[in-house]
DNA sequence: TTTCCACAGAATAATCATTATCGTCTACTT
DNA sequence: AAGTAGACGATAATGATTATTCTGTGGAAA
């Protein structure tokens, strides 16, 4: 069990690379999110950080980690958080996501459809299904 | 171009079977997301539906979605759209979602690091990177 | 050193998406 | 005819996120 994939060293280099000031509260922000795995949320990141930091606030949090995502520094799970986003497809197939627009685009493909599971995936879980999702800029976009 | 995957005659018999009244205003609300491939959220097909049903309340649609989902009429793109969710993590890498609370686990795997992205996605799109998304019930949730 | 300025942070309001509640209606049972 | 469950509409409530505004601070420039 590895979590420390980004220790505290490499993060305030990026910050600087990035003229990004490394201030307590963003510290405790990413240690708060590098912690553990748990792809944490706001809240969860709010209240660890207020451990420590009791006067930060919720929009800091919010606006410090779209900070390091713009910046690369952290990522987020899916970009479809927004709404829900439903699709009359049932059958398996996959996506294609914009970035910028939120665009999807279903993707059938006969490759993707069958790929090995790994087995650490069906180990302890049961799968319901999978699905590859392609971030990408659209055409309409990269213009 | 093929969107009609599920026709109205499916959606019916569908219904029946699982003992869903077809009323018009679920017939509208299907009509409106299979009408075209863009996967649109509630609001989208509210104004859709409203066209024909102007009373229709923002609830129902919501509340039919959920029930055609339950049911397997439909699906829904990702089940992380509540909340965003961070990850620490910017190598690539691929995610373990249950579907039932929710919890989020990274999986390194070579071999879906490598997967051949078929042509219909790099001919119009530049692709920023790409993640399977496990759809699973976990252990925990599975008693 | 002093002044200036941009960024960072805190407090709070506002907005937007979603869910809950409640009353009504209707088809179907008893 | 009365009862019941599901469906619908109206609306309130909640929860997540974003915008706004003000204050503070550290370093660049004078």
């Amino acid at each position: 069990m590895e979590y420390n994939t980004q220790p505290l060293e490499y993060f305030i280099e990026s910050c600087r690379k990035n003229n990004l000031k490394v201030t307590p509260q963003r510290m405790a922000i990413f240690q708060a999110l590098v912690q553990d795995g748990s792809h944490p949320n706001p809240e969860i990141i709010y209240n660890r950080v207020r451990a420590k930091h009791p006067t930060i606030s919720f929009a800091t949090v919010y606006k410090t980690l779209e900070t390091f995502e713009k910046f690369g520094l952290i990522t987020r799970v899916t970009r479809l958080h927004d709404t829900v986003r439903y699709d009359p497809e049932i059958e398996p197939h996959h996506h294609i996501i914009c970035v910028k627009c939120r665009k999807v685009i279903n993707l059938f493909d006969e490759g993707l459809n069958n790929l090995p599971v790994p087995r650490e995936v069906t180990s302890s879980n049961h799968v319901v299904d999978y699905s590859v999702h392609f971030n990408v800029v659209c055409e309409d976009c990269n213009n």
